[in-house]
DNA sequence: TCGCTGATCATCT
DNA sequence: GATGATCAGCGAA
């Protein structure tokens, strides 16, 4: 079991999408933009903001651990995990180098490549859902945790591509199936997408009163 | 449409 | 040994 942490090289190109800064600043410009592996591309409509030692839902709020470091290190890096003992799922490393700050990507569409996604994800699934969902998309796009710590920037076979244009509209609320913090609302999605995940409060979290 | 539940395992305590 | 940044399938309404 290799650890797979790569190191942006002093020559490697510099992020196409500015990700260094705050986390709740940057979450919302992922919206719009593209990820591409191979054939298939998905246009994010959904993400959710994670702000690394800050945020108890966090993966990072514990401190560095060998699955969490790539979160450590300098933005534009993929960190993804295995969920449920069934899913992966993927986000992107943002904020400054050390702030261990991320971006969940939880929903898509799938906008090339959909022979080969309906392929991952099973014959008989509609289009609206190839990637609407965290473990989804990422099935969707073939990510798995050979893909974790591999750059957005490079010519690694998983790509970032900025957004063309900005969503018309942007709505925040609660994230999604988190036990503590449930109420910080830094889920962002393009509002009145039909791309956007259901939203299912976690069971565990506490009721709103 | 809503609510419930089993699946299944890497990671951390 | 317990816990999830989830999903699909099921039954009830």
């Amino acid at each position: 079991m290799p650890i797979m942490i790569s190191a942006r090289s002093a020559d490697s190109p510099e992020p196409d999408l500015d990700l260094a800064g705050p986390v709740l600043q940057v979450a919302p410009r992922l919206l719009n933009a593209v990820v591409r592996h191979g054939e298939v591309a998905v246009r994010l409509t959904e993400v959710e903001a994670y702000d690394g030692a800050d945020d108890p839902a966090s993966h990072a709020y514990r401190g560095r651990t060998p699955r969490n470091a790539v979160m450590f290190g300098p933005p534009g890096f993929l960190y993804v995990y295995f969920s449920y003992g069934v899913h992966w799922a993927a986000n992107v490393v943002c904020g400054p180098d050390g702030k261990s700050s991320a971006v969940l990507l939880r929903a898509g569409e799938v906008i090339d490549g959909h022979e080969v996604a309906r392929t991952r994800r099973g014959p008989r699934v509609k289009d609206r859902d190839l990637a609407r969902g965290p473990g989804r998309l990422a099935q969707a796009l073939g990510l798995t945790g050979e893909h974790g710590g591999g750059y957005l920037f490079g010519d690694g076979p998983v790509r970032l591509i900025p957004a063309a244009a900005p969503p018309a509209e942007i709505a925040t609320g609660p994230r999604v199936g988190v036990s503590v913090a449930a109420d910080r609302p830094w889920r962002f999605w393009i509002a009145g997408d039909p791309y956007v995940s259901a939203y299912r409060r976690s069971p565990r979290a506490p009721a709103v009163g």
